[in-house]
DNA sequence: CATGGGATTGACT
DNA sequence: GTCAATCCCATGC
């Protein structure tokens, strides 16, 4: 597998948000479909990088393609990946995964067997994969987590976008995006879901 | 230096 | 539906 290169993240992160639906993420063992991500972004309130530049924040400002992994609520590591130039604060979470790999892993580190419950949340696919916040601010392409193209197997996903979870603030951005029919996102697409991808022919 | 809140989850009413 | 767990760090005194 062929990890996706910088350049792909050196974009608007709102695109590289909906192009992650469908890419791979590996750590050691253990690997998952993107099913469901959201954009953040320095300009909006919701970004912890709103604040600036931090201590906290300063993986958000560094290079694009590296990892910005954060302990949420105390108890949750939350995987993200730094996207737009660097100086620029954005970053992509990636919410939820449909377990390819290592799923008998997967299956041990969470203490549930349903496929559904393994990788569907952002505290759940971290502690599914072993990521842990050690990892911040490693690389994305030959670093110890790897993020590579979609499977040849499978067929493009269709995306759509929807409304962020679990914010307080800028929570009107549609900045969610989800595959399609999949049953591995974190939460059910909300009715104001829109589609930001066409549909394929013939599916 | 003390305080408070958060991009969550799981257990419980 | 409600709520506690529990860590990091930004903010304010």
């Amino acid at each position: 597998m062929t990890p996706l290169p910088a350049a792909f993240y050196r974009r608007p992160v709102l695109e590289v948000a909906r192009d992650l639906v469908g890419c791979t993420v590996t750590h050691g063992e253990a690997s998952g479909v993107i099913v469901e991500t959201e954009a953040y972004h320095h300009s909006e309130p919701a970004c912890h990088a709103y604040v600036g530049l931090t201590a906290r924040t300063s993986t958000l400002f560094g290079p694009p393609g590296i990892a910005y992994v954060y302990r949420s609520y105390g108890i949750h590591a939350l995987l993200n990946a730094v996207c737009e130039p660097e100086g620029v604060g954005a970053a992509v979470l990636i919410r939820a995964l449909e377990p390819l790999e290592g799923i008998g892993l997967m299956r041990e580190r969470r203490g549930v067997e349903r496929l559904e419950e393994l990788c569907s949340g952002p505290g759940k696919l971290t502690q599914a994969l072993g990521i842990g916040v050690d990892l911040n601010a490693t690389g994305l392409a030959g670093g110890p987590i790897a993020i590579g193209p979609r499977p040849a197997a499978d067929s493009e996903p269709v995306v759509a976008a929807g409304t962020r979870i679990g914010i307080t603030r800028a929570a009107e951005l549609p900045w969610r995006f989800c595959a399609v029919g999949s049953r591995h996102v974190s939460r059910p697409w909300p009715p104001e879901l829109r589609p930001a991808l066409p549909a394929r022919s013939g599916e």
